[in-house]
RNA sequence: GGCGGCCUAGCUCAGCUGGCUAGAGCGUACGGUUCAUACCCGUGAGGUCGGGGGUUCGAUCCCCUCGGCCGCCA
């Protein structure tokens, strides 16, 4: 353990934003990133796993306004949330950096400071069209009808001073970084998407200040400009370990990063700006880019208005820390998107951990009661065949479990050591220890058996370690075990087990079996429930400015009541349906952009209030006579609702 | 519209550079067992490997094409 050329291993998550809750995806990526920590640290590794807060930016001073807070004690609030929830998690992370930090700013602005001085930044000017809500610029050709892409909201058109970043200086060195370094992104998919549609292109200049706000990092010697949200939050990597600070030595023993663990949505940033900022600050590049998919609900994305959301929370709170963990870790392929069902969530708990592993361990410490008074008995002197087979399945586990460990298969991992799970099991039924114990001169046969289903769960408990926290520590204490019986040294150590131990005499079942029915129903409850109150930002409707009208300008809209007769998506269109509606006095044709929010089957028969006198349009090559109306909030189309007594033609006033 | 990916048993998915009777889990039918959390173990049924064409001695795996789904970009 003293040896002084113990290898580092530097991992991060990214650092969230605070958005006013923390769902059951940032716990995943977190728990994932925790799983490869701790098993670096199992393998001896002197690990450091940072995560944290990005806490800048126009949004997060709007939020901290609309609660009468300061920005700072608004986000704050935020960061003990989530440090509360990683302490729920066991997260085992190093360090929480959070970019108000001062060891965070004066990073940051060292690094513009040389970005400036090596002339890799310029000012220029920047025209876009901007969405407050998203906080994120569109150039005139990504919007969609003239709305943002994302949230289908109004934008308004910015003009602004800004700094601008020179990446075109640094492409061919990426190009050939990425070359070089086959496995620098994963899964690969994601390195040919940036390639094919960034690289090759040819990269823009990427604006690094705004002017618009000032929550954020100022750019030194310009008090106008706040530095932007990628230059400010990717930083966090480096200034967390001290770079250019007092004390750099962290930086030195951990800088290039092993791997940042990121979501399939940031990975441009990662794999393109970051690398490059990297380049012009004369350091290397992190190792490997992961990025992992998405959680998703049956019925899509998770979303408030679907009543899809599961709280992480909840999950801990009523099924315990490891079946949360290891639903996550094993259900879901890390790299590509999975679903979470609450039927899935139960089953697993119920198949993989109550009956496999629990009951492994609850039927094998009952034996060692029953046949040897709690005493573990000796290996036998000759294996038999049985024996052979299991040890055997050990060891091809242990093998393929380092291998896809090191490629962070999390799922492929765990499903690999439920093999030695059901390997025990079925070598209970082999060797049949009750007739064994039946037929008196049998001891040491029976014995032998008991051993190696020792040793067999005491292995398992071991390579559990990274991802449940709780249980392998259960496995131990209810076998008598030390927490040096767990130390991978001792994987094949046949040795491990000291002669004499002595198994609790009741052995309580580790994961209790789950009623079926109730627990799904209670799952499919909370997901519809009110958002746990965790974490609850007071939000303000933002009452933006509208200019008065009069009575007569509101007339001009002619409002009418419609049923809707007939709805279907529009292809190529992820956003629009295409509506036929029923105005009594007519039929038109309507098209709408509430795709993402409504199915078109649940629409049929629905009454909706249209505008009938509104210039008609095509859309994606459909015409589109009117428009229905929808509420808005956070970015989720509620259809205006009408009595639905009211005859189709009715006019609204 | 451009680039890329996917479509394998009822369900969820494995199948590396083409080669024995195509696999796992769940579900299902039947059987075994009692140490155990009504758990565990075994056997069977079930697939024209999205459709069509091609290359090859031989293709789920390569090429072309059609259809459906998805990702990134525009």
């Amino acid at each position: 353990m003293s040896n002084e050329n113990t290898k580092s291993f530097y991992i991060t998550t990214p650092i969230y934003y605070p958005s006013g809750k923390f769902h059951i995806g940032t716990a995943y990526t977190t728990v994932a990133s925790d799983a490869m920590a701790r098993y670096k640290r199992l393998r001896g590794y002197d690990v450091r796993f940072l995560t944290g807060m990005d806490e800048h930016g126009q949004k997060i001073q709007e939020k901290a306004q609309e609660a009468s807070l300061a920005p700072q004690e608004y986000v704050d609030g935020i960061a003990e949330a989530a440090k509360k929830i990683w302490n729920l998690m066991d997260i085992s992370h190093d360090d929480f950096i959070r970019t108000t930090e001062t060891r965070h700013k004066e990073g940051v602005k060292k690094i513009f400071q040389t970005f400036l001085d090596n002339g890799d930044i310029y000012k220029g000017e920047y025209e876009g069209w901007y969405c407050t809500p998203d906080e994120t610029f569109f150039t005139e050709s990504q919007l969609e009808n003239g709305n943002c892409p994302d949230c289908g909201r109004a934008v308004h058109k910015v003009k602004e001073e800004s700094y601008f970043f020179n990446m075109k200086k640094y492409a061919d060195r990426l190009i050939q970084y990425y070359e070089d370094n086959l496995e620098f992104i994963e899964p690969e998919s994601r390195k040919n998407e940036m390639i094919n549609n960034f690289l090759k292109p040819g990269l823009e200049d990427l604006s690094v200040s705004r002017t618009s706000f000032d929550w954020g990092v100022k750019v030194p010697g310009d008090d106008k400009h706040v530095i932007y949200v990628w230059v400010d939050a990717l930083s966090n990597y480096i200034t967390s370990l001290g770079y250019r600070s007092d004390d750099d030595s962290l930086f030195n023993k951990f800088w290039p990063a092993d791997v940042h663990v990121v979501g399939k949505d940031i990975v441009r940033f990662h794999t393109i700006y970051w690398p490059i900022f990297l380049m012009a600050l004369n350091l290397p590049l992190p190792k490997k880019i992961f990025a992992h998919g998405f959680i998703m609900m049956k019925d899509g994305k998770m979303s408030k208005s679907k009543g899809n959301v599961v709280q992480p929370e909840m999950l801990v709170e009523r099924y315990g820390l490891d079946a949360t963990r290891y639903f996550l870790l094993r259900e879901l392929p890390f790299g590509a998107d999975g679903v979470f069902s609450p039927e899935a969530f139960v089953e697993r708990t119920n198949f993989d951990l109550a009956n496999d592993l629990g009951n492994l361990l609850n039927r094998t410490v009952s034996m060692m009661n029953k046949y040897f008074d709690g005493v573990i008995p000796v290996e036998g002197n000759e294996p038999t065949e049985f024996d052979t087979a299991l040890q055997q399945q050990a060891k091809d586990v242990i093998e393929k479990y380092e291998v896809n460990m090191d490629r962070m298969q999390f799922s492929m991992v765990l499903s690999d050591v439920w093999s030695l799970i059901s390997r025990s099991n079925k070598y209970i039924d082999e060797t049949q220890p009750w007739v064994l114990a039946k037929s008196g001169d049998d001891k040491a046969k029976l014995g032998s058996v008991m051993w190696h289903l020792a040793e067999s769960l005491r292995q398992t408990a071991v390579l559990l370690q990274p991802f449940l926290t709780n249980a392998p520590k259960q496995i131990a204490e209810q076998l008598g075990l030390s927490a040096d019986a767990l130390s991978w040294d001792t994987l094949l150590d046949s040795s491990t087990i000291a002669v004499g131990t002595r198994v609790v005499e009741k052995g309580v079942p580790i994961f209790p079996r789950l009623e079926v029915e109730p627990e799904v129903a209670y799952i499919q409850e909370q997901m519809r429930g009110p958002v746990s109150p965790e974490i609850k930002i007071p939000e303000v409707e933002e009452v933006p400015d509208v200019p008065e009208i009069t009575i007569d300008d509101f007339l001009k809209v002619d409002l009418r009541v419609a049923t809707v007769l007939a709805c279907e998506a529009i292809p190529k269109a992820d956003k629009l349906l295409k509506l036929q509606l029923d105005l009594g006095y007519e039929q038109r044709q309507v098209v709408s952009g509430i795709a993402k929010h409504y199915s078109p089957e649940e629409l049929v028969g629905q009454k909706v209030i249209v505008v009938a006198n509104l210039k008609p349009v095509k859309l994606r090559g459909e015409m589109s006579q009117g428009m229905i109306l929808a509420g808005e909030k956070d970015g989720f189309l509620t259809l205006a609702t009408v009595d639905p007594t009211l005859e189709n033609g009715a006019k609204v006033k």
